[in-house]
Parts: C-alpha cells; structure tokens; sequence
DNA sequence: ATGTTGACCCCAG
DNA sequence: CCTGGGGCCAACA
C-alpha cells in the first residue's frame, strides 16, 4: 500500500522529471500543483532525498525569486549552474536571468491539479 | 513528547 | 540590504 507521504514524494519526482529541457520552476509552483498539501518545504525535502534516491533533475528546480538557493547541495561549488548552463539558461549571482520567460508552471503548461 | 532546523513562501517595517 | 512575524510538514537530537 502507498501512504499519502510515499504518493506525494513521488509526484514530486514526477513532476521534476516533466520539467522540459531548458527549462525551470519553482519549489512552490510544484506544491501549488499538487495541491499545496505538504507546502513548499516539502518539495525541497524530497529534492533533498532525491539525490541519493532517484534520478531527478533537481537543478531546474529553485526558489520563487530564481535564487539557485539549493546549489551547495550539489557536488560541485557551482555543479547547478554548470547543468543550467549547460541547458542554455544564464546564471549570474546565483540567479536565473529571464526566469520569467523560463519560468515552467505545472498548473499552467499541464493543466489544473488532477486530484 | 519537545525544540530546532530546513534546497520555501507571504507579509510588514 | 536587513530583521521580524506567520504558515506549512518532515527529519533529527
């Protein structure tokens, strides 16, 4: 049986796995998606977990501001910024610049929450 | 059980 | 830029 915590970890996980390429979104926009129903913390908690768990794309994920506020969680100094880079997203001073425009909002792109 | 912390968010001063 | 308040929930000591 799956527990409501097991369920809302994994959505987690699936929603960062459908974040496109170059693209970003946010901690809360993720938690809104779902229902807001273990805030925002929460996605952080199971980007946390998701590093030694399962494969997940943790570096299209920041905080509201586009503030790379998660980096030193990554291997490297500046490992966040190297794959954001790498996707074509410009970093300067921990921040994504045109995150407006990079901006993905699940509710938005993948319709409202299913639940 | 309690207190603290955390890859958050919103508001106010 | 800074600090403070509140809310949220899980992990940890």
């Amino acid at each position: 049986m799956v527990t409501e915590n097991q369920n809302f970890f994994q959505k987690v996980y699936e929603v960062a796995r459908l974040i496109p390429f170059g693209r970003v979104t946010s901690y809360g926009a993720i938690a809104k998606y779902l229902g807001a129903a273990r805030s925002a913390r929460m996605v952080g908690w199971a980007m946390n977990a998701s590093h030694t768990m399962e494969d997940i794309p943790a570096h299209r994920v920041v905080n509201r501001k586009g503030l790379l506020t998660g980096k030193h969680h990554f291997d490297g100094t500046n490992l966040m910024q190297q794959l954001l880079e790498n996707e074509g997203i410009q970093v300067q001073e921990h921040q994504i610049i045109d995150f407006e425009k990079l901006f993905w909002d699940p509710t938005r792109e993948l319709g409202e929450y299913y639940q």
